[in-house]
DNA sequence: CTGAAAGCGCTTACAG
DNA sequence: CTGAAAGCGCTTACAG
C-alpha cells in the first residue's frame, strides 16, 4: 500500500481528548454497562475531538478485533453487471441494494474471483470472503462443493433460488411454483378445460421437479394430463395435443411457450381460441401475437430482500442455533392472468 | 461477531507443516529475496498443509498488517442498482466490473451511507471507505466538499465525469464534447448548411460550457450561428429558425432535440427535409419519426474502464508523485451519423 | 534457510 | 469511572 499520510488513529484522538485509547473506543461504540460509565463531559470531549479530526475507525482493525463489519458479500458465478445478465440479476441486485441500505450494510462484490471453465470460483487463495459478515450467493446453477464447504465452515450465507445440489442444509430463499401451478390449473378447469398437455425441457433442476410435481399432483387431477419432453424439435406437439384431445398446453417457461405456439399454429391449430397456452414461469414482457401470455410473475426483488433478511438473522445468531431458524424459505410466484388461457370452446 | 468455530489460522498450518508461522506467511506471499530462501521441500510441505485445510488468509489481518486489499470502493450519491438509474449507471457499472476483474479487485459498494436530502453522504462516522485501496465516485452532481476532503487526505479516488465543483485538482475521467461538436459542424458544412441555431438549456455545468464553447469557437465559424436558451416553452424555436434563415438546429441533448422537432413541425417546418436536427449528446435509441437522430455516442463503459485504470495508477503511486500523473482525462464522444442531418435543399 | 518478536488499530475482559 | 494489557491474524524487519 502507498503511504497513508493522513491516517489518524484512536490513539491520536485519545491524546487530544486527554483520555485513554480505551475510552475513545468505548465512546465510539456507545459501550455502556455494568462496568463502564463514562460521564457526559468526557464523552463530549472525545466526540468533539473526533468531529474536529477526519477520524474514522479502521474497519480492518475492527474486524480483526472481533466486531461485525456491516459488510455483506455478493457472489455470482458469472458477471453480475453485464448487460446480458441484467435481465436476470437486475431485480435481484436492486432488492439487495435496498435491503443493504435498510440494514446499514455495505456490499462487497467478489469480482476478483478467478474464472475457470467460464465460471467464477468462490474459494481461492486470496478470497476476501471472510471480510464480509455473511454472503449472498446468486446464480442459476451453483457448485455443490462450495455450498457444503460454506455450511461446514459455519459461514453465514444465503443462496437465492431453491437449492438441492447437496445433502447439506443450505439456507436459501427460492420461488414456489407448485402452489401457483395448482392455482393455474384450477382456473383452467373453471374455464371448462378437461385435458391438457405439459411440455417441459426434460431438465432435472429443483424448480423443474417442482413444476412437474405440481402438474402430476392429485390436486391437479381434475385435469387429464399428458406430459411431453420437448427436444429441439417441437413438431410432435400438435400431434400430441390432437391425440390427447387437449385444449390447453402448459409450457415450462415463456420461451418454450412461444415455440410451442409457433409449432401449433404451423400445424393449423389456433391459439388461444383452439388451444389455450400458459407458461409455468415468469411471463412479463412475453406476448403471443399481441396477447399477454398467461403464467406467473416472480417478485424477484422481494426474493432478494427476503434473502438479505434471512442472512442478517444468521449473522446475528450463533451457528449452534441456526437449526432453530427457518432457513429454507419459498416465496410463491403470483398468478399472471394474461390473455392466452381462454374459455374452452366445445369442438 | 458470532463465533467462528471453523476458523483456521496460519499458526495452525504452521503446526501441521512443522514450520514457523513466519514461514507460512512467506510461502503464502511468495516472498523470495536476499534474506529469505525457502527450499522447495519446505515450500511444498506448507502448500500441501494449506491445500488439505480450508485455510484462507484473513483479509482484515492482511490489511491491518499493511498490505493492499485489492478492494476498490464504489460510491454513488444515489442508489446505483435501481431500475431507474440503470440507464445511466448500467454501462458504467459494467465497465467497472470488467475493469475490476482484470485488475483482480473486489468491489465495495457503499450502500450503508446515510441519506440526507435525498443524497447519500460519503463521509460519516462508520464509513468503510478506508477498507478500500481507492474509490470510484459516480454521479451527475457531486459534493465539492467531499472532493476536497478526499484530495486533502490523499485518498486515491477517481471521479467519473468532468469535475469542477472545487479548485482542488480532482482526478477524473470525463467526456469531451468539444471535438465531436466541431466534427459535426464540419459535416453539416459539407452538406451545404450555412446557418444554424443552437438550442440549449441555459445550464452552467462543465459539459454545457464544453458544448457551448465548441459551438461558439472559431473552428465553427464557417457556420453562422444563433444561440437560443430553451425555456419550457419551445414555441420560439421555429420563429428563430426562420428569422435566422437556418437550415440546421443543434440541440444540447436528445430529449431537447425531440421537443424541438415537435415544435418545428407544429409550426409547419419539415424535419429533416426543411431543417436538419442533431443533438450534441448521446443519441442511441432516439428516433425522429422513424429516423435515427444524428448526434454522438458516448462509450460509457470505456469511461469506467479508464477511470479504474487511472485509480489503479494512483493506488500504485506515492501521493507525492501524483502530480506527475495525467489525472484529468477526457475521452472523446463518437460521431453518430444518424439520419436527421441531410443535404441542404436550396429553398 | 528459519523463527522470535514487534506492530498494524482496534475491542474487551480485568483490575484498579 | 478509567486505563494498562492481552489478543485478533497477519507481515516484515531483524537476528540467528
Amino acid at each position: 500500500m502507498t503511504a497513508k499520510p493522513g491516517k489518524i488513529t484512536q490513539r491520536e484522538i485519545a491524546r487530544i481528548a486527554g483520555v485513554s485509547q480505551t475510552t475513545v473506543s468505548m465512546v465510539l461504540n456507545d459501550r455502556e454497562g455494568s462496568n463502564v460509565r463514562i460521564p457526559e463531559a468526557t464523552r463530549a470531549r472525545v466526540k468533539e475531538a473526533i468531529e474536529r479530526s477526519t477520524y474514522v475507525a479502521d474497519p480492518a482493525a475492527r474486524r480483526l478485533a472481533g466486531l461485525d463489519n456491516q459488510i455483506i458479500g455478493v457472489f455470482t458465478y458469472e458477471p453480475a453487471l453485464s448487460p446480458e445478465s441484467m435481465d436476470f440479476y437486475g431485480p435481484l441486485l436492486n432488492g439487495i441494494e435496498r435491503g443493504a441500505e435498510t440494514l446499514g450494510c455495505d456490499l462487497l462484490f467478489f469480482t476478483s474471483s478467478p474464472v475457470e471453465d467460464g465460471k467464477r470460483k468462490l474459494f481461492h487463495r486470496k478470497t476476501r470472503l471472510r471480510l464480509a459478515d455473511g454472503c449472498i450467493l446468486l446464480g442459476q446453477e451453483m457448485d455443490g462443493a462450495d455450498l457444503e464447504r460454506l455450511v461446514d465452515e459455519r459461514f453465514p450465507f444465503v443462496a437465492v433460488g431453491r437449492r438441492d445440489e447437496t445433502a447439506a442444509r443450505v439456507p436459501y430463499v427460492g420461488i414456489d411454483y407448485a402452489a401457483p401451478t395448482v392455482g393455474l390449473i384450477d382456473r383452467a378447469v373453471e374455464l371448462g378445460h378437461e385435458r391438457a398437455v405439459y411440455v417441459h425441457r426434460g431438465r432435472d433442476t429443483p424448480t423443474a421437479r417442482d413444476r412437474r410435481g405440481a402438474v402430476e399432483s392429485p390436486a391437479a387431477d381434475r385435469l387429464v394430463r399428458t406430459t411431453l419432453a420437448a427436444d429441439e424439435d417441437l413438431t410432435a406437439v400438435a400431434g400430441t395435443v390432437r391425440a390427447a384431445g387437449a385444449t390447453l398446453v402448459l409450457a415450462e417457461d415463456a420461451f418454450l411457450a412461444e415455440d410451442v405456439v409457433h409449432a401449433l399454429r404451423t400445424e393449423g391449430l389456433d391459439v388461444p381460441d383452439g388451444v389455450s397456452v400458459a407458461a409455468l414461469a415468469e411471463v412479463r414482457g412475453h406476448r403471443i401475437g399481441g396477447r399477454a401470455l398467461t403464467g406467473f410473475h416472480v417478485r424477484r426483488g422481494q426474493v432478494a430482500t427476503e434473502a438479505l433478511a434471512l442472512l442478517q438473522q444468521l449473522i446475528m445468531t450463533a451457528p449452534e442455533e441456526w437449526d432453530t431458524l427457518d432457513t429454507q424459505r419459498l416465496l410463491s410466484a403470483d398468478l399472471e392472468a394474461g390473455e392466452t388461457v381462454v374459455e374452452r370452446r366445445p369442438a
